[in-house]
DNA sequence: TTGAAAGCGATACCAC
DNA sequence: GTGGTATCGCTTTCAA
């Protein structure tokens, strides 16, 4: 991007572009008030050519003062970038995207970059109409995310004619895609149990058909042994009350350490233990999955749970959009990030060492 | 907006356009390739002028074959109308800006303008950082919204060269602000457990000092009599039992209808009642307020409770701004939008008439 | 070292 | 009816 003159950096929160905010004025009008040509103008602005650094300094000097700032839909015209991308989503709550969102603007306001806002439910023609006036707008790229990995957006984003990044939605073949690694998350959660000194352990997780669910229950099982039970249900506080309600009806052992599938699960079996007298984490160790904050530290105890880092996959998604947009190469394919561990006090050992 | 071509009306799904989707193609192909000059395209295309209506006919089925589509850059510099308006927010969970931004996305999308996301956290930098870079692109207004109406967004927006509408968060003097109606909000509340047989209410609502707080408090007053008891604490779940529990410890009489600040709260009471025997609604109703699907549809029983309409709120913001970038004249002032109850179980009386 | 002029893609006025 | 031309605000050669 333009470097020197009003960049999005946010050190220069200058004073003085304020007192004429409300009106706009062009690169003409500062052409004459510098005395200068507006060639000149563009020129000390950005810093290119030669010319006498007094010149520069003054031309710049009286661009802050009158509180000169380019027309972005000038220069796009012509440079053929927008300095603007699109995010695409179906995820009506946001829980998914509002993290992914604001990794992806905090890493590119800082380039300049705007970020347009589309949501499009599972409307195809909805989706359609976002992307055409996406791209009529001359968007750099375009984000496209969901809240499952392995659903598609019910939109063709093939042979766009601008790079598209995938985040926890599932992408184009030789698409740049990045997701959150299920698996390692997975395993951290076991591993905690276990270092907790957990030995009966059982997964109360949502729907087998969601690969999230199923790669989870696989890397649970590759720790806590091939026949530790796994629970498929759905995805929310109930289940984790069924679920509970079925292992303490039956006759089978009961389990001292629970991974749920997510918090809203963690949250249901929470409060059925504590309703049948188990105490957790002192009888059973129960941990969750997403670090929903809302949710996970109003639980009684505040669950330990998995982070999927989604403001770093957005973060991520943003500058590799930016990447590719610039004309960077970006190998393609799946990326998936690491998860990370946060300790509350629904499994105990708070302060023990990880 | 333009009417004729592709507009943003989401019956023309047209499958042509998507053939040609990987090529930008301009107003100089299309004259060419219909053999005529730009300046006949572009009214051909936007219905302006006198001409023969097979030549704009061929013209306009030609520019669908190609899937020519305007350079949205072009024309905002000739008009001075990017199409394009920007949302501020401070509500990092997303829970009142998510639906406010549905609203206005679907009111504006219609008419071919998108939206920029910005959240500003309570960054006064960052804000400007954005405000500017939106002004930078032109935006044709601004909606400022937040997560409380009595508190201002950190930045100054007045006297910017576009209109600004505030929802949902304290706006300058003169401007155009949103709220949505909290004293109407609390009678519907109130009203409803009275119509429920109810006669002993207490309100359970968040601290005195947020404005919606006391203007609910004071509604409830109006309607359960001047002095049922209001108790203020703060917007979480605990403090619904913590309530519980300085009721029930108490010896004042205990009620049997109870009118909570939100959902959280509502939440926390309905959890506190049932570990204490109480039976909720046989023995007391409970309403919440926010209609905050995940957590109202979880409570046991699921929470009957105020919904503020704010989809409809972000309709409306999204109406203004966009007459107001159209030169249209909207009054100024504070408009209050009505609240609905939304009925599910957590009073009783599901089936009775409103 | 500075400035004049062409051009990005589209629209609108005014000739023809 | 149709097409040339100026214009929007800015960047970028190319002359001076």
């Amino acid at each position: 991007m333009r470097k020197g003159f009003l960049t999005g950096h946010r050190e220069e929160g200058s004073l003085i572009t304020q007192r004429n905010r409300g009106v706009r004025v062009t690169i003409h009008d500062l052409a004459k008030a510098a005395g200068v040509s507006v060639s000149t103008v563009s020129k000390a602005l950005n810093d290119n050519g030669r010319m006498a650094a007094d010149t520069r300094a003054r031309i710049k000097r009286i661009a802050a003062e009158i509180g000169f700032r380019p027309n972005a839909l000038a220069r796009g015209l012509l440079s053929n970038r927008s300095f603007t991308i699109g995010l695409l989503t179906n995820d009506t709550y946001g829980r998914f995207t509002l993290p992914v969102m604001a990794g992806i603007s905090e890493a590119l306001v800082d380039h300049g970059v705007s970020v347009f806002l589309c949501a499009i439910e599972d409307d195809p023609a909805l989706g359609k109409v976002h992307v055409d006036a996406m791209l009529d707008k001359q968007v750099d790229g375009i984000i496209a995310t969901g809240k499952r990995v392995d659903r598609s957006l019910p939109v063709d984003l093939s042979s766009l004619p601008v790079p598209v990044v995938y985040a926890f939605t599932q992408g184009e073949p030789d698409s740049v895609t990045l997701t959150s690694d299920d698996a390692h998350g997975a395993s951290l959660a076991t591993d905690w149990l276990m270092k907790m000194g957990r030995k009966r352990l059982v997964h109360i997780t949502g729907p087998e058909d969601f690969v999230s669910a199923s790669e989870r229950a696989d890397a649970f099982r590759k720790l806590a042994g091939s026949n530790a039970p796994v629970m498929h249900g759905i995805w929310a506080e109930g289940w984790g009350h069924d679920a509970i309600d079925q292992i303490w009806k039956g006759s089978g052992e009961r389990p001292d350490g629970i991974f749920c599938g997510n918090d809203q699960i963690a949250r249901g079996v929470a409060d059925a233990l504590r309703e049948r007298g188990m105490k957790v984490p002192e009888d059973v160790s129960v941990i969750g999955f997403d670090n929903w904050e809302i949710m996970a530290a109003q639980t009684r105890p505040p669950l330990t749970t998995i982070d999927m880092n989604l403001k770093e996959l957005g973060k991520a998604a943003g500058l590799i959009v930016l990447a590719l947009a610039e004309g960077r190469v970006v190998e393609p394919g799946l990326r998936r990030l690491p998860c990370k561990l946060v300790v509350r006090q629904s499994c105990g050992g708070g302060n023990q060492k990880i």
